[in-house]
DNA sequence: TTTTACTTGACATCATTTGTCAAATTTAAT
DNA sequence: ATTAAATTTGACAAATGATGTCAAGTAAAA
Protein backbone atom coordinates (compact mmCIF):
# COMPACT_ATOMS: atom_id res chain seq x y z
CA UNK A 1 0.00 0.00 0.00
CA UNK A 2 2.12 3.07 -1.25
CA UNK A 3 0.38 6.87 -0.59
CA UNK A 4 2.15 9.58 -1.93
CA UNK A 5 2.04 12.51 -0.92
CA UNK A 6 1.36 15.62 -3.46
CA UNK A 7 2.35 18.88 -3.42
CA UNK A 8 -0.80 20.51 -5.41
CA UNK A 9 0.86 23.62 -5.64
CA UNK A 10 -1.17 26.49 -7.05
CA UNK A 11 -0.54 27.94 -10.52
CA UNK A 12 -0.32 31.43 -8.16
CA UNK A 13 1.63 29.44 -5.81
CA UNK A 14 4.38 28.51 -8.44
CA UNK A 15 5.05 31.63 -9.67
CA UNK A 16 4.99 33.65 -6.34
CA UNK A 17 7.75 31.17 -5.95
CA UNK A 18 9.67 31.58 -8.95
CA UNK A 19 9.06 35.12 -8.97
CA UNK A 20 10.57 36.05 -5.94
CA UNK A 21 13.08 33.63 -6.67
CA UNK A 22 13.96 35.75 -9.15
CA UNK A 23 14.15 39.08 -7.29
CA UNK A 24 11.17 40.26 -9.48
CA UNK A 25 8.70 42.88 -8.60
CA UNK A 26 5.30 41.99 -9.41
CA UNK A 27 5.19 45.64 -11.03
CA UNK A 28 8.15 44.44 -13.61
CA UNK A 29 6.64 41.09 -14.25
CA UNK A 30 2.99 42.59 -14.95
CA UNK A 31 4.57 44.89 -16.94
CA UNK A 32 6.08 42.48 -19.41
CA UNK A 33 2.19 41.01 -19.74
CA UNK A 34 1.02 43.82 -20.44
CA UNK A 35 -1.52 43.59 -17.45
CA UNK A 36 -1.85 45.97 -14.23
CA UNK A 37 0.24 44.52 -11.19
CA UNK A 38 -3.01 44.16 -9.07
CA UNK A 39 -4.38 41.40 -11.65
CA UNK A 40 -0.62 39.64 -10.99
CA UNK A 41 -0.85 40.13 -7.05
CA UNK A 42 -4.54 38.65 -7.50
CA UNK A 43 -3.70 35.44 -9.85
CA UNK A 44 -0.72 35.05 -7.56
CA UNK A 45 -3.23 34.65 -4.50
CA UNK A 46 -5.87 32.69 -6.53
CA UNK A 47 -8.11 35.50 -6.40
CA UNK A 48 -8.20 35.50 -9.87
CA UNK A 49 -7.35 33.36 -12.73
CA UNK A 50 -4.59 33.97 -15.19
CA UNK A 51 -5.92 33.99 -19.22
CA UNK A 52 -4.13 31.61 -21.04
CA UNK A 53 -1.66 34.25 -22.48
CA UNK A 54 -0.60 35.55 -19.48
CA UNK A 55 0.43 31.85 -18.54
CA UNK A 56 2.48 31.89 -21.84
CA UNK A 57 4.20 35.25 -21.15
CA UNK A 58 4.81 33.83 -17.20
CA UNK A 59 6.64 31.06 -18.49
CA UNK A 60 8.72 33.26 -20.40
CA UNK A 61 9.93 36.12 -18.31
CA UNK A 62 9.79 33.25 -15.07
CA UNK A 63 11.67 30.90 -17.39
CA UNK A 64 9.41 28.07 -16.57
CA UNK A 65 8.63 25.17 -18.72
CA UNK A 66 5.43 26.64 -20.38
CA UNK A 67 4.32 23.04 -21.27
CA UNK A 68 4.68 22.23 -17.60
CA UNK A 69 2.35 25.78 -16.80
CA UNK A 70 -0.39 25.36 -18.82
CA UNK A 71 -0.85 21.79 -17.93
CA UNK A 72 -1.09 23.29 -14.46
CA UNK A 73 -3.38 25.69 -15.73
CA UNK A 74 -5.45 23.72 -17.55
CA UNK A 75 -5.98 20.60 -15.37
CA UNK A 76 -6.73 23.40 -12.69
CA UNK A 77 -9.62 24.56 -14.71
CA UNK A 78 -11.20 21.66 -15.44
CA UNK A 79 -10.89 20.28 -11.73
CA UNK A 80 -12.62 23.25 -10.33
CA UNK A 81 -15.24 23.06 -12.71
CA UNK A 82 -15.86 19.05 -11.89
CA UNK A 83 -15.22 18.75 -8.16
CA UNK A 84 -18.55 19.49 -6.89
CA UNK A 85 -19.80 16.57 -9.27
CA UNK A 86 -20.05 13.10 -7.65
CA UNK A 87 -19.28 11.99 -11.36
CA UNK A 88 -16.19 13.68 -11.57
CA UNK A 89 -14.21 10.45 -12.40
CA UNK A 90 -16.63 9.70 -15.07
CA UNK A 91 -16.59 12.81 -16.45
CA UNK A 92 -12.98 12.68 -16.53
CA UNK A 93 -12.58 8.95 -17.96
CA UNK A 94 -15.69 10.17 -20.73
CA UNK A 95 -13.50 13.08 -21.81
CA UNK A 96 -10.42 10.62 -22.22
CA UNK A 97 -12.35 8.88 -24.70
CA UNK A 98 -13.86 11.46 -26.36
CA UNK A 99 -10.30 13.55 -26.84
CA UNK A 100 -8.85 10.00 -28.26
CA UNK A 101 -11.52 9.90 -30.99
CA UNK A 102 -11.89 13.95 -31.51
CA UNK A 103 -7.98 13.48 -32.54
CA UNK A 104 -8.17 10.34 -34.67
CA UNK A 105 -10.63 11.98 -36.40
CA UNK A 106 -8.91 15.33 -37.07
CA UNK A 107 -11.58 16.79 -38.86
CA UNK A 108 -11.18 20.61 -37.45
CA UNK A 109 -14.11 22.23 -36.59
CA UNK B 1 -4.50 -6.42 -29.15
CA UNK B 2 -8.10 -5.42 -29.23
CA UNK B 3 -9.48 -2.36 -30.08
CA UNK B 4 -12.67 -1.00 -29.14
CA UNK B 5 -15.27 1.10 -31.75
CA UNK B 6 -16.73 3.76 -29.45
CA UNK B 7 -19.93 5.60 -30.85
CA UNK B 8 -19.10 8.95 -29.48
CA UNK B 9 -22.37 10.04 -30.28
CA UNK B 10 -22.78 13.93 -29.33
CA UNK B 11 -25.31 14.97 -26.57
CA UNK B 12 -27.01 16.10 -29.57
CA UNK B 13 -27.41 12.99 -31.31
CA UNK B 14 -28.56 11.54 -28.07
CA UNK B 15 -31.40 14.03 -26.90
CA UNK B 16 -32.41 14.08 -30.99
CA UNK B 17 -32.65 10.25 -31.35
CA UNK B 18 -34.80 10.01 -28.29
CA UNK B 19 -37.00 13.30 -29.00
CA UNK B 20 -37.63 11.25 -32.05
CA UNK B 21 -38.19 7.52 -30.80
CA UNK B 22 -40.73 9.04 -28.42
CA UNK B 23 -42.07 10.98 -31.13
CA UNK B 24 -41.90 14.47 -29.31
CA UNK B 25 -41.47 17.58 -31.41
CA UNK B 26 -38.99 20.33 -30.78
CA UNK B 27 -41.53 22.82 -29.67
CA UNK B 28 -43.16 20.30 -26.87
CA UNK B 29 -39.93 19.60 -25.79
CA UNK B 30 -38.36 22.91 -25.46
CA UNK B 31 -41.30 24.12 -23.84
CA UNK B 32 -40.62 21.94 -20.94
CA UNK B 33 -37.15 23.36 -21.03
CA UNK B 34 -38.40 27.06 -20.87
CA UNK B 35 -36.55 27.77 -24.04
CA UNK B 36 -37.39 28.51 -27.81
CA UNK B 37 -37.48 26.07 -30.00
CA UNK B 38 -35.01 27.15 -32.36
CA UNK B 39 -32.14 26.55 -29.35
CA UNK B 40 -33.35 23.22 -28.94
CA UNK B 41 -32.95 22.66 -32.95
CA UNK B 42 -29.79 24.19 -32.59
CA UNK B 43 -28.46 22.02 -29.06
CA UNK B 44 -29.78 18.99 -31.27
CA UNK B 45 -27.22 19.91 -34.42
CA UNK B 46 -24.26 21.13 -32.17
CA UNK B 47 -24.53 24.45 -33.16
CA UNK B 48 -25.22 25.38 -29.41
CA UNK B 49 -24.10 24.10 -25.94
CA UNK B 50 -26.95 23.40 -23.89
CA UNK B 51 -26.84 24.30 -20.08
CA UNK B 52 -26.86 22.74 -17.33
CA UNK B 53 -30.14 23.03 -16.51
CA UNK B 54 -31.36 21.73 -20.30
CA UNK B 55 -29.67 18.86 -19.31
CA UNK B 56 -31.63 18.02 -16.55
CA UNK B 57 -34.90 18.54 -18.18
CA UNK B 58 -33.61 17.19 -21.25
CA UNK B 59 -33.02 13.90 -18.62
CA UNK B 60 -36.55 14.73 -17.28
CA UNK B 61 -38.66 14.70 -20.20
CA UNK B 62 -36.87 12.24 -22.35
CA UNK B 63 -36.70 9.49 -19.90
CA UNK B 64 -32.85 9.57 -19.93
CA UNK B 65 -30.78 8.59 -17.19
CA UNK B 66 -29.68 12.44 -15.97
CA UNK B 67 -26.20 11.57 -14.41
CA UNK B 68 -25.13 9.25 -17.76
CA UNK B 69 -26.41 12.92 -19.86
CA UNK B 70 -24.88 15.01 -17.60
CA UNK B 71 -21.39 13.00 -17.77
CA UNK B 72 -21.53 13.53 -21.97
CA UNK B 73 -22.52 16.79 -21.26
CA UNK B 74 -19.62 17.62 -19.38
CA UNK B 75 -16.89 15.56 -21.03
CA UNK B 76 -18.36 16.53 -23.76
CA UNK B 77 -17.20 20.19 -22.98
CA UNK B 78 -14.02 19.26 -20.84
CA UNK B 79 -13.17 17.42 -24.42
CA UNK B 80 -13.43 20.23 -26.76
CA UNK B 81 -11.82 22.93 -24.57
CA UNK B 82 -8.65 20.63 -24.63
CA UNK B 83 -8.10 18.33 -27.71
CA UNK B 84 -6.36 21.44 -29.50
CA UNK B 85 -3.77 20.91 -27.01
CA UNK B 86 -1.07 18.20 -27.79
CA UNK B 87 -0.44 17.98 -23.90
CA UNK B 88 -4.58 16.40 -23.34
CA UNK B 89 -3.59 13.63 -22.26
CA UNK B 90 -1.28 15.04 -19.33
CA UNK B 91 -3.85 18.02 -18.44
CA UNK B 92 -6.50 15.22 -17.98
CA UNK B 93 -4.37 12.86 -15.85
CA UNK B 94 -3.32 16.05 -13.46
CA UNK B 95 -6.67 17.06 -13.66
CA UNK B 96 -7.83 13.66 -11.67
CA UNK B 97 -4.91 14.39 -9.33
CA UNK B 98 -6.29 17.45 -8.57
CA UNK B 99 -9.89 16.66 -8.15
CA UNK B 100 -8.52 14.01 -5.56
CA UNK B 101 -6.48 16.08 -3.75
CA UNK B 102 -9.55 19.02 -3.48
CA UNK B 103 -11.85 16.14 -2.69
CA UNK B 104 -9.78 14.53 0.00
CA UNK B 105 -9.42 18.47 1.66
CA UNK B 106 -12.76 18.88 1.61
CA UNK B 107 -13.08 22.24 2.70
CA UNK B 108 -15.25 24.25 0.71
CA UNK B 109 -13.95 27.50 -1.10
C1' DT C 1 -50.55 22.79 -52.29
C1' DT C 2 -51.26 23.67 -47.83
C1' DT C 3 -50.02 22.74 -43.28
C1' DT C 4 -46.76 21.34 -39.93
C1' DA C 5 -42.15 20.87 -38.37
C1' DC C 6 -37.75 22.41 -38.41
C1' DT C 7 -33.85 25.66 -39.43
C1' DT C 8 -31.58 29.98 -39.96
C1' DG C 9 -29.82 34.40 -38.88
C1' DA C 10 -30.30 38.94 -36.81
C1' DC C 11 -30.63 40.62 -32.63
C1' DA C 12 -31.24 41.27 -27.22
C1' DT C 13 -29.86 40.45 -22.47
C1' DC C 14 -27.18 39.01 -18.94
C1' DA C 15 -23.09 36.92 -16.72
C1' DT C 16 -18.28 36.25 -16.74
C1' DT C 17 -13.79 37.47 -17.94
C1' DT C 18 -10.33 40.55 -18.14
C1' DG C 19 -8.75 44.65 -17.26
C1' DT C 20 -7.81 49.85 -15.03
C1' DC C 21 -7.15 52.92 -11.33
C1' DA C 22 -6.37 54.95 -6.94
C1' DA C 23 -6.49 54.43 -2.12
C1' DA C 24 -5.18 51.49 1.76
C1' DT C 25 -2.13 48.41 3.78
C1' DT C 26 2.00 45.97 4.56
C1' DT C 27 6.95 45.38 4.39
C1' DA C 28 11.61 47.04 4.19
C1' DA C 29 15.09 50.60 4.63
C1' DT C 30 17.02 54.73 6.76
C1' DA D 1 9.72 55.92 14.12
C1' DT D 2 9.45 57.74 9.52
C1' DT D 3 9.67 57.33 5.07
C1' DA D 4 9.71 54.89 0.82
C1' DA D 5 8.72 50.89 -1.82
C1' DA D 6 5.89 46.95 -2.70
C1' DT D 7 1.72 44.77 -2.38
C1' DT D 8 -3.23 44.38 -1.72
C1' DT D 9 -7.91 45.85 -1.98
C1' DG D 10 -12.21 47.33 -3.81
C1' DA D 11 -14.93 50.09 -7.02
C1' DC D 12 -15.51 50.32 -11.52
C1' DA D 13 -15.36 49.60 -16.97
C1' DA D 14 -14.97 47.25 -21.34
C1' DA D 15 -15.02 43.13 -23.98
C1' DT D 16 -16.47 38.60 -24.57
C1' DG D 17 -19.26 34.63 -24.15
C1' DA D 18 -23.51 32.36 -22.83
C1' DT D 19 -28.25 32.16 -23.22
C1' DG D 20 -32.30 33.49 -25.03
C1' DT D 21 -36.25 35.72 -28.43
C1' DC D 22 -38.29 36.40 -32.73
C1' DA D 23 -39.66 36.16 -37.41
C1' DA D 24 -38.77 34.68 -41.83
C1' DG D 25 -37.07 30.89 -44.49
C1' DT D 26 -36.87 25.96 -45.88
C1' DA D 27 -38.12 21.14 -45.84
C1' DA D 28 -41.22 17.40 -45.04
C1' DA D 29 -45.78 15.36 -44.50
C1' DA D 30 -50.60 15.30 -45.29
Amino acid sequence: MSSKIFHMETVGQIIRAKRESLGLLLRQVASHLDIDQAILSKIERNERKPSKDNIIKLAEILKLDKEDLLVQFMSEKIAYEIVDEDCASKVLKAAEQKVKYLKSNLIKH
